[in-house]
RNA sequence: GCGCCAGUAGCUCAGCUGGAUAGAGCAACGGCCUUCUAAGCCGUGGGUCGAGGGUUCAAGUCCUUCCUGGCGCGCCA
């Protein structure tokens, strides 16, 4: 719609030029927006106040010019004018309109997908937490919106591929092993201060259990070192299943999972601190190797080999990120947590450093998630053991709701998280009035049927009928899904969705309350019939995209 | 001290590549169910967009200084 009022308004600058009433010839970067007022058209370009520069003309003539080039009214517009500054505001025929619906009906769930970034391939990192211990509400976040962003990336034509970075190397799995071990001498009678710096949660002495009921006593002849080996790879992986179980219950599905042990055996670790070194940059100080990161905007040179000789988790990064850059990807997005956001600059330095734009790396930095109960402050400690689960919280209030709330804030910004709050069915909890909107006309259909009037496939209802402000309007948001989309994903910022949804609903809330569907005239039942189906095929897109059901009861 | 993010209605937040009178939900108050699901709708009140300066036809949006809050500044991961 956009792009064919564009054309019209390029050709009539194109024939002013030709003419001579316009002299410049520089043909601007036009901006064509919808106006936030509805009494302002359906589209405003600010063309003329773009050329009162290098026009050396008021930005109203400039208009007139224009206005007078467009012609008359035809079938595509129906009024032009000029407002204020010197905008020019389009209101467009009814036709447009209805031919959106009939798009809408013919595409299915199909609308609102594109193809704007065929050719491109993308990857999310995404989750990627520690194999030591179960998913908590704050990876939960990260894993919705590491999806979603996968998935409105792919619903405009990018091909994406979602994965998952295991850390199961270095400090961390070690101390995983070690806290396996001393919990399961610590089942079989031993005494045990268990160290503050091993993980206190309950699953461990669960996992040990496990282990003893299986594998019997024969840990406690094995040389520490053997043990703790043993018990490190055993609990990574059963952890690592259990995130995979967790994360198949949210809905998300990874394509691949990488191992950062991998990048070891490879011999890539070792590749990718050659590679530095032959580009000149790195250095050795103190017994240490660092990457002179800050000949590319860091504060400070990163250590990438300690004096004792062992590696970094940074140059882990430094291998990991040029393996993924020899898979193709076109552009490479990590989901971060926000406290890591002081690691940016040193990965925009790797990708730099290796002679790729750093602009091919992409971070999303995920803000906190504030736990609440009815408003008070859940206490956690990750510490201590005492985190509130993924799991617990997706069993307690349901997927659905639990997918929505992460997604309803831009993920800069720190979430709140009310308990009480998804769980309730009422107003105050957006899910259910996005679903309900759904849920409401999968109702009037089944009444319809009940009439015995059948649901009107494209071009099958006449859509004339449709005269009502509301019922333009809707058909006007309905066109705009598609644009939402495509601006969600090339900023990375699936809220955008869910404010999307949260408009179309109210949308049609009140339509449904001001006026009934289901009329006598069944001409008019018939085409309220499509456009409230409309509604529904793009709710149900939008909510599927996103991992959210769109329930036919509610 | 340096860096990143934020500061918009009483509260929680939107505001698309700068655009016309700054929006929504909650909370408060008042209405709407013999009519397709009231998990809904309609109405009322509520704002120096943290503060100052700058850029321009136009600034919540861009630049700059300052103030406030969160987070980060290991040869940890």
């Amino acid at each position: 719609m956009k792009d064919r009022l564009r054309q019209y308004i390029q050709s009539a600058l194109q024939s002013c030029f030709d003419s001579g009433a316009l002299s410049s010839g520089i043909l601007p970067d036009i901006q064509i927006e919808v106006p936030g007022n509805p009494q302002h058209g359906d589209f405003s370009t600010n063309a003329a106040m773009m050329m009162a520069r290098t026009e050396k003309r008021a930005p109203r003539q400039i208009a007139e010019t224009l206005v007078a080039a467009l012609g008359p009214a035809n079938d595509f517009w129906q009024k032009v004018e000029i407002a204020g500054p010197g905008f020019i505001n389009f209101t467009l025929a009814p036709v447009c309109w209805y031919q959106v619906l009939d798009q809408i009906a013919r595409e299915g769930a199909t609308y609102g997908r594109s193809e704007a970034g065929k050719g491109q391939k993308i990857q999310v990192e995404f989750v990627s937490a520690n194999p030591t211990g179960p998913l908590h509400i704050g990876h939960g976040r990260g894993a919705a919106t590491g999806d979603a962003v996968a998935a409105v990336l792919k619903a405009v034509g990018y091909e994406v591929e979602r994965e998952y970075y295991i850390n199961d190397a270095g400090n961390q799995i070690n101390t995983l092993g070690r806290s396996l071990l001393l919990r399961y001498r610590e089942l079989q009678g031993e005494t045990i201060e268990f160290p503050e710096d091993c993980y206190q949660g309950d699953y461990i002495t669960d996992l040990a259990r496990e282990v003893l009921e299986t594998e019997g006593n024969r840990f406690l002849d094995l040389p520490e070192t053997d043990a703790i080996a043993w018990f490190r790879s055993f609990g990574g992986k059963r952890i690592l299943s259990g995130i995979d179980a967790d994360l198949q219950a949210f809905g998300v599905f990874m394509d691949h999972w990488f191992s950062e042990n991998s990048l070891f055996e490879s011999g890539e670790v070792e590749r990718g601190l050659e590679l530095l070194k032959e580009r000149g940059l790195t250095y050795e100080k103190d017994g240490a190797v660092w990457f002179r990161t800050t000949d590319f905007g860091d504060d400070k040179d990163r250590v990438l080999v300690r004096s004792n000789g062992d590696t970094t988790y940074f140059a882990s990064d430094v291998a990991y990120h040029m393996e993924k850059l020899s898979r193709g990807f076109d552009t490479i997005i990590d989901v971060w947590g926000a406290d890591h956001h002081g690691y940016v600059q040193r990965m925009k330095a790797v990708f730099s450093g290796l002679g790729h734009s750093p602009e091919a790396l992409h971070l999303i930095l995920v803000q906190l998630v504030n736990l609440l109960r009815g408003g008070e402050q859940v206490a956690m400690s990750t510490r201590a053991g005492e985190f509130v689960t993924l799991r617990e919280v997706v069993d307690e209030v349901g997927r659905d709701a639990c997918r929505f709330f992460f997604l309803m804030r831009r993920s800069d910004s720190q979430l709140d998280f009310d308990l009480e709050l998804a769980k309730q069915q009422s107003t105050d909890n957006p899910v259910y009035y996005v679903q309900y909107a759904h849920a409401r006309v999968c109702s009037i259909n089944r009444n319809a049927a009940e009439q015995g009037i059948s649901l009107p496939g494209a071009g099958e209802a006449d859509l004339s009928k449709l005269v009502l402000d509301e019922e333009l309007a809707l058909a006007k948001l309905l066109s705009r899904y598609p644009e939402t989309l495509l601006g969600a994903a090339r900023h990375h910022e699936p809220h955008r969705v869910i404010f999307y949804l949260q408009e179309l609903a109210a949308q049609f809330h009140s339509y449904y309350n001001r006026d009934k569907v289901l009329v006598e005239d069944p001409d008019v039942s018939r085409a309220r019939l499509a456009l409230v189906n409309a509604v529904r095929t793009v709710i149900c897109n939008a909510l599927t995209l996103l991992g959210v059901s769109a329930p036919e009861r509610m």
